[in-house]
DNA sequence: CTGAAAGCGCTTACAG
DNA sequence: CTGAAAGCGCTTACAG
C-alpha cells in the first residue's frame, strides 16, 4: 500500500481509489465522470466529493484505449517555420483553434513538417491512429499527402485546399475573390486608374483568388488589369515585388496588395523612393493583421477574421468528431477597413 | 472477421494480428518492436515482414497504459500569442525543440495559455499525468504556477526562470550579460561615447541581464550608463522607447538594443527623424533573428543560437526522461555579427 | 439506480 | 529464445 512511486512522485489516484473513497463501485464513478444520468444524486455527490478530495484526474491512456479515441487532434504546419511564425495570420488561426478546443477534452498535438517532404514519422503518426483528426494550416494546402490524409481521418483545412483529394475535405475560408474585389473597388472609387496588384503565388488558392478579384474589379471599371507582380505573402517578397512593379509600371497610382505583410514591405520601398502614400500611390492590403497598424502609415486593408476562422475550424472538427452533419466549406465574411494608406 | 469499422475506415491491425501473420506469439512481436535482443533472427525477420505487410503501428494508448508513460511532452507558451508568434526567437526555439524530438517517440502537445491566468484545464492537464514533461518557452518564465510545475514533472525552460520554484528546474540559456557586454564593447571600440540602451523589461531575466552587461561594459570604459529606456522586446515598443530616448538624451551617438525586433522599431524612428545609421547613431541589436536582415539596414547584432537552444532543451528533456544525469543549466555561446548598423 | 465482469491493445515477469 | 497469463485504468453491456 504505497502511494508514492520510486522517484518520490505521488502515484496518481485511480478510478478504483475514488470508488473506495466514495463507497461505490467503479461503474458508478465512471458514470458520474461521463455525465450519465443513471446515477442517484447521493451517489453522484459522494463521488464528486471523493474526486475533489483525491484530486483525481482520469487516465487518458486507459480511456482512449477503451473508447478507441485518442482525444488528440494534430495541428499540422506544412510550412517553412520562419514563414509560418512570421505571419500573424497563422498565429491568429492557431489561437482561434486553441480557443475553440478549450472547453473540449481534446488536446492539440503539434506537427511541424516540411511542405514537400513530410517525415515518415509524421505520416505514420497521422495515419497510424494516433490522433482523431487533423487541422492543416498553410498556404500550401495542395500538398499531395495532405489531401490524401482525408481518407484516414477527419481533416479541416485553414483555407481552401488547392486540389481536393480522394478523402472528403473540409475547410474554413473567406471569399477571397470577392474580398479582393472590394479592396480594389475602393481604389477605383478613390479615382485611381492605374491600379496594380502585388499578388500572391499562383500555386496557392488565396493567391489565385485574390488576383482574380482584383482583375474582375478592374474589368468592371473598364480598367486594364495589366500591372502585376508576384510575391509569396512575406514582407521581404513584398518589397521585392514592389520594386519590380515600379520598374515595369512607373505610372501606377495605386496598388492592391494580397497580404498586409507584403504591403508593409511595399510601403518601405515606396518611402525609400520618396513616393507619397496615399497621395502618389494608394495602397490597400489584405488581412488586417497587427502588421497593418504597426508601421508609420496605418494600412487600409481588407479584414479577414483570422481568429474566428481558427475558431470555426475547431467547431467544425468537433462536429465532425461528434458525428454531427457538417458542410464541407464554411465561408466567413470580410470587410474593408479604411485607414490612411488609401 | 471484419477489418473495417462501421464508418468504412479500416480498423487498425493489432499486435495480435501481427503475431498471427508472423506465426509467433504476441510476446515475441512485442519484443521485436521494443528492440529486445532475446529474439531469434528468424522470428525477428518474420515479425518485421508481418509488420510491413500489415502496415502495423502500435497503439499508443495501450502502450502508455502499461508503461505508465504518455510519450507526450507539453509545449507551454505562457505568452500573449501575438507577441509570441511575432518574435522569430520563439519560432526558432520551437523549431529546435521539434527537431530535437524528431527521432524520438515523443509527441509535442501545445498549451497556449495566459501568463497570469492559466486555465484550470491547463493546470490539470499538466499536473494530471497527461504528459511526461513540459517545455516552457517565454520571457515571463517567473510565473508562479510554472515554477511550481517542476514538483509534478520534469520541466525545461527556454531561458533562465526569474525565480526558481520548489521543484528542481532546468533551463537552456545564453550568458545574456556577457553577450550584451560584447555588443556594447563593439560600440565603445567604434569610438562611441554616449551609448544608450533600449532595454528589455525589468521583470524578465533576459531584460535584466542584458542591461547589466551594457552597464558593466560602459563602466569599464569609464562611460556613464545613464541613457536608458525600456521596451518589452517587441517592434512597437522599440519604436516608442527610441522616441523616448531621443527626447531625454538627444546627444546619444549609439544605442545597444536588447532585441532585434526592438532594434527594427528603433531604426524606423531614427530614419523618420533623418538620423543616419550608423553615422549619427550606431545600433547593435540582440538575437540575430531573420528580422536583423529583413529591413533596409542590415543590423549588427549579438547572435544567440536560438534553434540550437531549442534543440538543447529537447535533448535535456530526453536525458531527464531517460533517467540520465542532467546539469540544471546549459549555457550556449553567443557571438557578435557585424553588419551595417554599427 | 447499481455492481461484477469482460475487454480495449499492449508489456513483462514467469516458466519452460 | 519463446509463449501463456496477468495486469495497466478505464467503459459498458448485462443482470439485477
Amino acid at each position: 500500500m504505497t502511494d508514492t512511486s520510486q522517484n518520490g512522485r505521488r502515484a496518481a489516484p485511480t478510478l478504483e481509489a475514488v470508488a473506495a473513497e466514495a463507497g461505490v463501485s467503479k461503474s458508478t464513478v465512471s458514470r458520474v465522470i461521463n455525465g450519465s444520468n443513471q446515477v442517484s444524486p447521493d451517489a453522484a455527490a459522494a463521488v464528486e466529493a471523493a474526486i475533489e478530495r483525491l484530486n483525481y484526474v482520469p487516465n487518458r491512456a486507459a480511456r482512449s484505449l477503451v473508447n478507441s479515441r485518442t482525444m488528440a487532434i494534430a495541428l499540422v504546419v506544412p510550412e517553412d517555420t520562419t514563414r509560418f511564425f512570421g505571419d500573424p495570420y497563422f498565429a491568429a488561426i492557431m489561437q482561434g483553434i486553441a480557443r475553440g478546443l478549450e472547453t473540449s477534452d481534446y488536446v492539440l498535438t503539434l506537427q511541424l513538417t516540411s511542405p514537400s517532404h513530410p517525415s515518415t514519422k509524421t505520416i505514420r503518426y497521422l495515419t497510424g491512429g494516433n490522433v482523431d483528426g487533423a487541422f492543416v494550416i498553410s498556404h500550401h494546402s495542395g500538398d499531395h499527402f495532405l489531401t490524401e490524409l482525408g481518407t484516414s481521418l477527419p481533416v479541416v483545412f485553414g483555407g481552401r485546399p488547392l486540389r481536393t483529394g480522394p478523402g472528403s475535405s473540409y475547410f474554413v475560408d473567406v471569399d477571397n475573390a470577392a474580398a479582393a474585389a472590394t479592396g480594389t473597388k475602393h481604389l477605383v472609387d478613390l479615382g485611381r486608374r492605374r491600379i496594380a496588384i502585388l499578388a500572391g503565388p499562383v500555386n496557392m488558392p488565396a493567391g489565385v483568388d485574390r488576383t482574380s478579384g482584383w482583375r474582375e474589379a478592374l474589368n468592371e471599371a473598364g480598367l486594364d488589369p495589366k500591372r502585376i507582380a508576384h510575391g509569396d505573402f512575406s514582407h521581404a517578397s513584398g518589397a521585392a515585388a514592389m520594386r519590380e512593379l515600379l520598374e515595369q509600371h512607373p505610372d501606377l497610382d495605386a496598388v492592391f496588395v494580397a497580404s498586409d505583410l507584403m504591403a508593409m514591405g511595399a510601403l518601405t520601398v515606396l518611402r525609400d523612393r520618396g513616393i507619397a502614400v496615399p497621395d502618389d500611390v494608394a495602397v490597400v492590403g489584405f488581412d488586417d493583421s497587427p502588421a497593418a497598424v504597426a508601421g508609420p502609415i496605418q494600412l487600409t486593408t481588407v479584414h479577414q477574421p483570422s481568429q474566428e476562422m481558427g475558431y470555426a475550424m475547431a467547431s467544425m472538427m468537433l462536429d465532425l468528431l461528434g458525428g454531427k452533419p457538417v458542410e464541407h466549406a464554411r465561408i466567413l465574411p470580410t470587410h474593408l477597413v479604411v485607414r490612411d494608406s488609401a
